[in-house]
DNA sequence: CCTTGACTTCAAGTTCACTTCAACTTGAAG
DNA sequence: CTTCAAGTTGAAGTGAACTTGAAGTCAAGG
């Protein structure tokens, strides 16, 4: 009764904690890949549940589905990540890791620093102003933004 | 040449930072408040700038404009927030603050402990299943999503 | 063979936080 | 009075990451 051990859709869901929809989205988007069967349907290799713990991961620090594309695309032939790829993406995703938290710290301690203070000042709060620019009445960069971009990252297109 | 001091949206856009069709948004949904001259046009009274002040800061925290728009209005007579206020709510922030950096930390500090073990298994590895739930063939949490919520809010909507 | 549930595709809808557009009006300077 | 930047409205568009719906096909049990 195995077949090589192929899942569906409905199964590799389960096990992985994904919707059916989203791993048909993620198949289109071609970060997935799966086998049919006579009648058309998706068969997975178990392996796709590697890849998608990979996926997981990577959503988790903070990467869109095009930049996880593109890291696993580096992966040569597709194949599941080697211990020295795993240590070459994982150390860019550690950068990473460590500006969001060193931004979100920032924001703590001026939130500690600002507390009963009741200033909110958009110059000199440390909280609406992370960065402390200048915003003050004559010239400033006209229209900068305070925020920090790497937080919230899905807001400010501009 | 004062007429109790009051800003056109060119001006309180560039004294905050946000764009003018940003406020016109705020103000449709009801997070900030303008008079209107004459001819119709917006006038803001300068303490829309402490609010715009406190809007940022929310949304560096990672509130919705919903959330924000809740909290602001829980200030009795739409003022200014005093110092209670502002205690009550950066206390709130900080909590917040604090789960979000500590689900982080955790994330990278998994990616320490994994770096070279090339394992990233769904059911083992802390990067890819940060809070250890089960999802072992059996029975686990029937489509248990083992994102972290707090990050990646954007996503996630289930 | 029949039913039922899981599967298929493709298009369109959802959410958030805005931005952009079109068509028009207002206000300040010259 | 002319000019033109800056303002107004409502509707529609954006982008990311999916989800939902419609209409149909497939697979397994009884």
């Amino acid at each position: 009764m195995d077949k090589h051990d192929l899942l569906t859709v409905g199964a590799v869901a389960q096990r992985s904690g994904f919707a059916a929809s989203a791993l048909r989205y993620y198949e289109a988007q071609g970060l997935i890949f799966a086998d049919r069967n006579a009648g058309g349907q998706r068969r997975f290799e178990r392996s796709v549940l590697r890849r998608l713990a990979f996926i997981r991961a990577a959503a988790n620090v903070g990467l869109t589905l095009e930049e996880i594309r593109t890291e696993l695309d580096m992966l040569p032939g597709g194949r599941t990540p080697t211990k020295a790829d795993w240590q070459r993406i994982t150390s860019h995703w550690r950068g990473r890791l460590d500006e969001q938290i060193a931004a979100l710290e920032k924001l703590r301690d001026g939130l500690d620093s600002c507390i009963g203070c009741g200033c909110l000042s958009l110059q000199r709060c440390s909280i609406s102003n992370p960065d402390d620019r200048a915003g003050n009445g004559s010239e400033a960069e006209p229209g900068a933004a305070f925020l920090p971009r790497l937080l919230r990252r899905p807001q400010v297109p501009r």
